[in-house]
DNA sequence: CATTTATGACTGACTGGTCAGTCATAATAC
DNA sequence: GTATTATGACTGACCAGTCAGTCATAAATG
């Protein structure tokens, strides 16, 4: 052992650990001890690092938040039209929740424990909103130039969203679920909708 | 204490207890004895209706399997074009959930427990496995009948079940959220898509 | 280079509290 | 008096978080 250690890089591995833990058995039946084991550490080694417990699962909430907050930045800053920066948002999103598998289902338990109003930390909510915020903003973009229908609104931006969540919902719940195949579904259904379009 | 007592009408009870407790606190910080209170009786009251705390969880579950069973055979068995009734299916389906919202914020734990392979008694995937199932059949009786376009799939399926379980989940991490307001959005998009539609 | 001293990193036994589930007892009805 | 329903105090397992102590290395000294 050094006698100094890179602090950043042990956190990390033992956040690594315990989104490896927390996914495969739920945060709920995740002791602290099984993360340091994990980690190949000591119990009390995890406490170097965070604070408690409940930190480990807020520090796999801000793991998401920042991939989440890189997204909404390329597609806000992108070039191109607002509707094929819409389509890029969609396919990275899915890509880096499939990327990422183990991150991707903690999301399970983010859920659940954002409920818990005495836990302000994981904010999901706010998350959500701010996806819709922008996906409502490329739609506005897009009605401009054209290229959606004139009552597209908020309530859209809305199912989209849910479309994308929707589908990894059920990818995390069922192992039979394969996400990359809904990639290109989604963004069928969303642009162009399911009823049978003679002019295409 | 009644010597006779109507263990079905009592049992009930106790889970409409449960459901509320769960709703307000989430599963995982809600204790035996929290439940007992909001149904009015001690502890161990509880144990002569329910096996163990996780049954109480189980039952729940059951209570949606049931909706969903419900609603799942009247889509399946009702009048009319096929793309009606799907449409009727999101309607109905949205607004049970909307009628209890503190059952459907037990999903938010059924999800995370799911998980579980110990736990096989709350099978999300089956359940979501069928609705994937009628909604494909739904959306290949409607391509018979010419109302979706050819290319439609068992994805897409998917992804009409993600949109709506995506908004439920909107809404259920977000109180800002107005799942009524969703339902026609949801519709619409499933239907004719966001791209604008000069023919229409 | 060998020896001593200093210190940050880490450990795991321990503590205090929590809670699921049990059971001895009581209350009630027939 | 017996069967049924209910109670809540109790028990034992469990576990988050702590902390006294160990160890490996680094620095200082001669």
């Amino acid at each position: 052992m050094p006698r100094r250690v890179d602090r950043e890089a042990r956190r990390e591995e033992i956040l690594t650990a315990a989104v490896r833990v927390f996914a495969a058995k739920g945060f709920a039946a995740t002791r602290v001890e099984d993360v340091a084991r994990a980690a190949g550490i000591g119990k009390g080694a995890v406490y170097l690092y965070f604070d408690s417990r409940d930190a480990l699962l807020e520090a796999a909430f801000e793991a998401f938040a920042a991939d989440s907050a890189r997204l909404l930045g390329q597609a806000r800053d992108g070039e191109g039209r607002a509707l094929d920066r819409l389509v890029g948002l969609l396919r990275s999103v899915l890509a880096t929740l499939a990327e990422r598998p183990e991150l991707a289902r903690v999301l399970l338990d983010l859920w659940a424990a954002g409920r818990d109003t005495a836990r302000p930390a994981f904010d999901m909510a706010a998350l959500y909103r701010e996806y819709r915020a922008l996906i409502a903003d490329l739609l506005r973009q897009a009605q401009a130039q054209g290229d959606v229908g004139p009552n597209v609104g908020d309530g859209h931006a809305a199912v989209v969203v849910g479309a994308v969540e929707g589908c990894v919902l059920q990818w995390l719940v069922d192992p039979e679920v394969a996400l990359e195949e809904l990639v290109e579904p989604v963004i069928e259904v969303c642009l162009d909708g399911l009823r049978s379009q003679e002019g295409r």
